[in-house]
RNA sequence: GCGGGAGUAGCUCAGUUGGUAGAGCAUCAGCCUUCCAAGCUGAAUGUCGCCGGUUCGAACCCGGUCUCCCGCUCCA
């Protein structure tokens, strides 16, 4: 691994930002928890996010649905035909094959045997061939056709009860091999399907299959009617939501940035149809300058355009971000046409139509999407901002450089020593700030120390509580990035931490 | 899934031919009272990823397994 990410990995750590899932089992793959400074940067995140599209816009409004959906959401979105085959690898070959593909072809050789045993009887007979009867009554042929027969039965009933084994047995028995390699050589039969499945109801016959959505999008979509109608929307208008969203990785890797259990944060935008591609491009702009608010650097930023499109889309484009390991998507963005909101009428045989007084017309809305994934956000903040600082006298610093109004902690209070009554106004100080952010005290060891301790976490100031607070109640506040230090009035403390923290100084 | 590499304290790592498990930093208690880590005293911390085998004895050798990393494969 690189040994930038290496860093940003074992920071997540060891100060409280990331950590394995059950780590004392021994960890589960691609699982990750957020530890008390990670979650509040995740919170902050999504905070940043909502406020600049729900808080910012008259227009957008938000939504949280629930993660369990009717099953036939994802028929109609298309996502439970879409990935949903038994595949079997041969270990010689390394080629990875659907097994109920291997079986067909399989059969379509016996199939072929019996035509060219047809085909032979045609010559050998001439005109007074009867190609029914011989199908019928030669012996060879009955037995191909009962062959045939017998290995479908097996595979669909197979198929039907997900019985895997059975399935590798049948691939065993017919003795199939690679066709690349010739080899018998295979692996157990998997299950590929890119959702997880579960079951609602407590008896067997009462439960049903339910899926862990696989995007927070279908939540939208269903809703959107509810929220047009309930919030008298008029289009164009969003519904944002920001929530957990399951993806049965073939290989989940690469720290948080690719997991199995993720966190989205989308919003659909609702447009007249034709004029999808302008907003399109807005989106792409107003999404991009959202990036740059938060300065984690232009050059660490780029626009990748789809050029196969998805089946659903007219238009798409990725946001990347040149993380540890090169430029990943980080967002997506999609003119996703009118193709959910139609699968869902369809489906559900409920209109989902828009009608615009201004046309005098009702009509199935176009979306254009926007969806980052929170997570992969969360490691872009954490991977640009930690860096490590050679300083004047010969010493360094690790010190987070969180844009402030992201930072878990927004302040930290000090007293220069626990002695002469400074832990006491440090406290009363800390207790009147509480209320109005999120800040931590400390008064253990050398100041200096605790300094770097607040870097380490990306705390963006630092008040001191010195001898001198005792006689004109001024304080010292210190800035992360810069190391400097003024001092202020004890009271204008809450303004000074507003200046550096607001959103309104953030926000384009 | 396949191939390669790795797993020892919170972090980074050392550990000789198999002989009672270590360092630095961090943490905790105390001293010192100092505005940018590394002052002093003391303490806690590990079934050496897990299971099994070989051995009088395993962090070390062997087998299996789990996890992580890299590459391939996959990615509506």
């Amino acid at each position: 691994m690189d040994d930038k990410f290496k860093k940003v990995v074992s920071h997540a750590k060891e100060y409280g930002f990331i950590f394995p899932s059950s780590e004392i089992y021994d960890g589960l793959s691609a699982v990750y928890d957020y530890g008390q400074n990670g979650v509040e940067l995740k919170n902050n995140i999504k905070k940043y996010w909502w406020a600049s599209l729900v808080q910012m816009n008259h227009n957008i409004v938000g939504l949280d649905s629930a993660i369990f959906m009717h099953p036939l959401t994802w028929k109609a979105s298309g996502h439970v035909d879409a990935f949903n085959d038994p595949l079997i690898d041969n270990k010689d070959s390394k080629k990875r094959y659907r097994a109920d593909v291997l079986i067909e072809e399989y059969c379509q050789k016996i199939e072929s045997k019996i035509n060219k045993e047809i085909a032979k009887a045609k010559k050998r007979f001439g005109d007074d061939f009867d190609e029914n009867q011989f199908i019928t009554t030669n012996d060879r042929i009955v037995a191909y056709k009962e062959k045939i027969e017998s290995i479908t039965s097996r595979m669909s009933k197979a198929l039907e009860e997900d019985d895997l084994k059975s399935l590798k047995k049948l691939i065993e028995d017919l003795e199939i091999v690679d066709p690349i390699s010739g080899s018998k050589n295979w692996t157990d039969v998997k299950q590929f399907n890119l959702m997880f499945s579960t079951k609602v109801g407590s008896t067997a016959q009462s439960s049903s299959d339910l899926y862990l959505r696989p995007e927070t999008a279908q939540g939208i979509f269903v809703n959107f009617l509810n929220v047009q109608k309930s919030a008298r929307m008029k289009i164009p208008f969003g519904i944002a939501q920001i929530g957990k969203a399951f993806r049965n990785e073939i290989i989940a890797r690469q720290f948080i940035f690719r997991m199995r259990e993720f966190e989205q944060m989308e919003m659909q935008f609702f447009v007249r149809p034709g004029t999808q591609q302008e907003w399109y491009e807005k989106w792409k702009e107003n999404r991009m300058n959202w990036h740059m608010s938060l300065g984690l650097g232009k050059e660490n930023y780029r626009f990748h355009d789809h050029i196969k499109l998805a089946h659903y889309a007219d238009a798409a484009c990725d946001i990347e971000y040149n993380f540890p390991f090169g430029f990943k998507e980080l967002e997506g963005i999609h003119s996703r046409t009118d193709y959910d909101l139609s699968q869902h009428e369809k489906h559900s045989g409920k209109k989902l139509q828009y009608f615009d007084s201004e046309l005098n017309k009702s009509y199935i809305p176009y979306v254009v999407e926007t969806s980052i994934g929170l997570d992969r956000m969360f490691l872009a903040v954490l991977s640009n901002s930690l860096v490590e600082e050679e300083l004047d006298n010969n010493s360094s610093r690790i010190v987070l450089k969180i844009p402030s109004v992201l930072a878990p902690y927004k302040a930290a209070i000090l007293p220069l020593v626990k002695k002469d009554g400074l832990s006491e106004i440090a406290t009363d100080l800390y207790n009147k700030l509480k209320t109005e952010f999120n800040i931590i005290y400390d008064e253990k060891d050398a100041v200096g120390r605790r300094y770097r301790r607040q870097d380490a976490i990306g705390t963006p100031l630092c008040i001191t509580i010195d001898h001198q607070t005792l006689e004109n109640n001024t304080v010292t506040i210190r800035n992360r990035d810069t190391m400097e230090q003024k001092r202020i009035s004890t009271d204008s403390v809450s303004k000074e931490i507003i200046k550096e923290v607001n959103l309104k100084n953030w926000l384009v």
